[in-house]
DNA sequence: TTAAATAATTGGAACGTTCCAAATTTGTCA
DNA sequence: TGACAAATTTGGAACGTTCCAATTATTTAA
């Protein structure tokens, strides 16, 4: 009993029937009677028959693994933590399971990890991937037939596909309906000018002032660290100027709590004294005193829309890269003084 | 070349020697001479060698898998994404590959997800169970052998492994540091009593007032969801008594910041009008206003020392079930009021 | 009844690796 | 140089499954 595992020869034993006919009940096939069918489940029940999947793959030889990679690279931002729980939702629900793994950041560790994953036959691939990975590393895999699919960051050079939020959509509703409130001085703070992300939501940050006839003034993007001790540095930065902005859209929630920190130890509330815009909506957001007023992207959703198209790709056998780009909407809360029913903002 | 994997057979072939001894070199055997081995070497890199772990296992059919697998109740929570990242951190640097799946509290859902990682062959598992999981679901993993480590909260009856953090002494310390201020009427606010965890940091509290000689009093306890949310709750409906408390332990980090909340809108700003402590030590603890004083429990730690435990278990072949409980800190910052300078507390 | 069709079942032969025992090469010492 | 030891290398035979072609049992149609 606790000697060797219990094998399909062991239940066909158990069963009067062949290693064939186990094989066949155990992949539901149709041609099997349905008498026998419950004899050989019952003995599986009986000897606590486990499924070995290595011994199947090995046989199938295919896309058939029902393992779906999944890297993110950074696990303890609840955004990723929650994309990851979205595509769980329908990775699970198709049969398949997920193989998460965090790389912090590191591009050797996603190489690490992608070469792992790789070794136990994944059928495809979901990654966000660490900042400066190179289209390169994607190669082998898409090569050998295995979809892949980034999201988050977009990877130009990669021939996969990407599910990416509309950044730029959003920065710039954004920076509309703070200007539809009467700021005239916008700021734009936080995040690594070097990214891709950074890029598209300053896009959308210039669109925004053009389309509400706002001039675009340099001065008023001041870059950090896209954390909330980045926010604080950020905000103290900027009301050191001369002419301050009487609002801001940050790069992301983070740096927007960062701000609303900073503000306060300036003796200046939220969403009173100043107006302040998020992006991504993260859990605390709707909670945070004052309510955040951000960009919400819905990352569950995300990771689902991804999941769906990569299970597509495996499904299709071979898909052309496709790349989506998902809505994201304005969602105002009292941070940026819109809900306040007295019409003043106070510039500071 | 898109054709078929490239196997050992394949590199043996190319480098001109038997697939054993490419065997020998893909398990760095010190058996194989040094220029065999480069020779094997550069023909697995010439031709893009993929190891196939599915293949090995089969014939190792041992606990040589090296996957482990970790399931959490809620990934989207930030303590269990650290944790996760505290056992990948040392998962990864062991060799072996992490297997994460969420469960959402669903008991389904977890004994899905761990016999679907039974049937991958996993070499061990951590478990941060559901509430409601019964000892029982674990008892085919360990008639198999399968070593077993359960964290967070702990499963009485199971024989199996477990690291929990130290929520008695936790809660214990935090309310001898308010007493230690002069709080008397101390209350324990949120959480869910039917969980061994609100057990151990309620028991805690009672040993913290004994210890402070302050008497225990029952309506000072008011449960709530371990949330946010719940905290707002539960401070609301501490402030509706005659006798109202001055300070709080908290059940959680996300109830503390409730309680915030909830004070602030009640006019009364916390670590000033009102002293809370939290517990977990969450990330924002530290740089919300007011930082938060917490009992710190550092997840990531906890996951490290987690997976070392249960490698060790796997490496011993068979070990006995082992119980650590993690040492826990009070950290204190601004939220108990201990930081500020001028004496008084006032009670509100 | 029987031939033909259909439904169920079944032995191998893979899949890509590791292990074992045995074979081969190389080195050492008298 | 021969004999022995040490260092390398090597063919199968597993591992647990699925697939294929082939066999056997059961119906159906005439």
């Amino acid at each position: 009993m606790a000697k060797g595992r219990v094998t399909v020869i062991d239940i066909a034993k158990a069963a009067g029937v062949s290693k064939s006919t186990v094989s066949l009940v155990l992949q539901g096939s149709p041609l099997v009677n349905e008498g026998t069918r419950s004899k050989v489940n019952a003995a599986m029940r009986e000897l606590g028959y486990v499924y070995n999947r290595g011994a199947a793959n090995l046989r199938q030889a295919g896309a058939k693994s029902k393992i779906i990679g999944v890297v993110v690279n950074d696990l303890t931002n609840g955004f990723f933590a929650e994309l990851a729980v979205g595509v769980d939702m329908v990775v699970q629900s198709a049969g398949f399971v997920q193989f998460l793994s965090n790389t912090s950041e590191s591009i050797d560790r996603q190489r690490e990890v992608i070469a792992s994953m790789r070794e136990h036959g994944i059928s495809g691939l979901i990654v966000s991937p660490a900042r400066a990975t190179e289209s390169v590393d994607f190669k082998p895999l898409v090569a050998a037939g295995i979809p892949v699919v980034v999201v988050v960051r977009n990877l130009p050079g990669a021939k996969v596909s990407s599910v990416v939020s509309d950044n730029q959509g959003g920065t710039s509703a954004a920076v509309e309906h703070l200007a539809s409130l009467g700021h005239t001085r916008i700021a734009f703070l936080g995040g690594f000018p070097d990214t891709a992300v950074f890029e598209e939501r300053l896009e959308g940050y210039v669109d925004g002032l053009k389309a509400a006839g706002l001039g675009f003034h340099e001065e008023l993007v001041v870059s950090s660290a896209p954390s909330r001790a980045g926010g604080v540095d950020a905000i103290g930065r900027a009301m050191t100027m001369s002419d301050r902005p009487t609002a801001a859209v940050c790069f992301n929630d983070a740096v927007a709590f960062g701000v609303c920190d900073g503000l306060r130890a300036r003796r200046m509330e939220p969403g009173r004294d100043f107006a302040v815009v998020g992006f991504d909506d993260v859990i605390e957001a709707q909670t945070a005193v004052p309510a955040l007023t951000t960009v919400s992207v819905d990352p569950q959703g995300m990771g689902r829309r991804t999941a769906q198209l990569l299970l597509k790709q495996i499904n299709a056998g071979k898909a052309e890269p496709e790349s989506v780009t998902t809505a994201v909407r304005l969602v105002v809360r009292e941070s940026c003084g819109a809900a306040q029913k007295k019409a003043g903002r106070k510039t500071a």
